[in-house]
DNA sequence: ACCGGTCATTAACATTTGTTTAGATTTTAC
DNA sequence: GTAAAATCTAAACAAATGTTAATGACCGGT
């Protein structure tokens, strides 16, 4: 809770009054290792703030893979946002990777801070510029290293992900095959 | 000028005394095809909302070559948003494929827009979520789909483009060669 | 109308990456 | 603690994709 407290204050100024009313419509939940978070198919209705534990989100491809597109962290914000703003089903399921623990924050606690929060919509925008900035670097990534550049800073993107990822999820995520990413690996050796 | 009006009505609610002082700090500009809009290696320092004509982003890669990474067309804004957020030096440039006519929205332009507009963080959020959008949607289409599928499905997302740009600048945009674009075509007739 | 450059296609060949299978090790569940 | 599952590596082979070079069509500028 003091996670999101400190989070928050850090993007926006919020008095505690205004903290307090849009924290009382968030809760905290704690999901098991690879319990889901949320469900590929379902209309996202809420977005987790992760206060400890890791996540993955994943997606099925036309041939009905399972892919691993996305990781998120301590500190950080998972949704299937996509959904979550246009209402759609969503493409991508969210899976807790250690035991974790988040605070929900319902569409009502977002559209309540959108209305009644002094910078709410500079809150938004800002945690949306943010995901702009990730977006694009991951972009750029793409077009501009190797596979093997790229498991090399993945690292950066993710501090200590080695440690707490199985490896084939990581070559999931760069888009190669696990097999492929051992190759590379020992022709960087 | 009527339609970065129309587009701003469109996303915000707006006064006219709000929109001709922001208007009043933009100004028109057209580039002959072929002109660059930005450069490689500068800050960005304004943003360009396109009233006619196409764009094309490109960035170098770690071996020296250049791909094209983004399209960008009539209605749309189009920057190195990463080089204007973080004043960082750009790593994209940006060249006008056709004479295309732009509003250049200039940094004190989009901050005065912050400071004064009533809705200009929602402004803001608006935009940002609608790049989110799009950034999302095209690594969903990475992961789901092969290169085929997305050359078929390119047009979805910059209607009438074949007959806009040529066709090894779309393979440099899918990741693929332009000898393999040609052959993956070949293939599905 | 011409010329020079850009562009798309094709073929041959090289390289990268995927797939399958197997084996050894580690982790997880009960 | 033990059995089952998950994980990583390895090798052999298959498929996808890149590279180079050649050709002809098309386009833009003069």
């Amino acid at each position: 809770m003091e996670k999101l407290h400190a989070t928050l204050r850090h993007l926006i100024s919020i008095s505690d009054e205004e903290l307090n009313d849009f924290l009382a419509l968030c809760y905290e939940k704690t999901f098991a290792a690879k319990a889901f978070l949320s469900h590929q198919g379902e209309i996202s209705q809420e977005i987790f703030f992760i206060t400890s534990g890791l996540t993955r989100s994943t997606i099925i491809d036309h041939a009905g893979n399972e892919h691993t597109i996305h990781f998120s962290l301590e500190g950080q914000f998972i949704a299937d946002y996509t959904s979550f703003l246009v209402s759609t089903p969503s493409t991508n399921s969210v899976q807790a990777l250690e035991e974790t623990s988040v605070m929900v924050m319902p569409r009502k606690a977002i559209e309540w801070g959108y209305a009644h929060l002094a910078q709410g919509d500079k809150l938004g925008r800002t945690i949306a510029e943010f995901y702009f900035l990730y977006f694009d670097n991951r972009l750029k990534n793409q077009y501009v290293f190797t596979p093997a550049q790229r498991y090399e800073n993945i690292a950066q993107i993710f501090p200590n992900i080695h440690n707490r990822v199985p490896q084939h999820m990581i070559a999931s995520y760069l888009g190669i095959s696990p097999v492929h990413l051992s190759r590379l690996k020992k022709g960087s050796r």
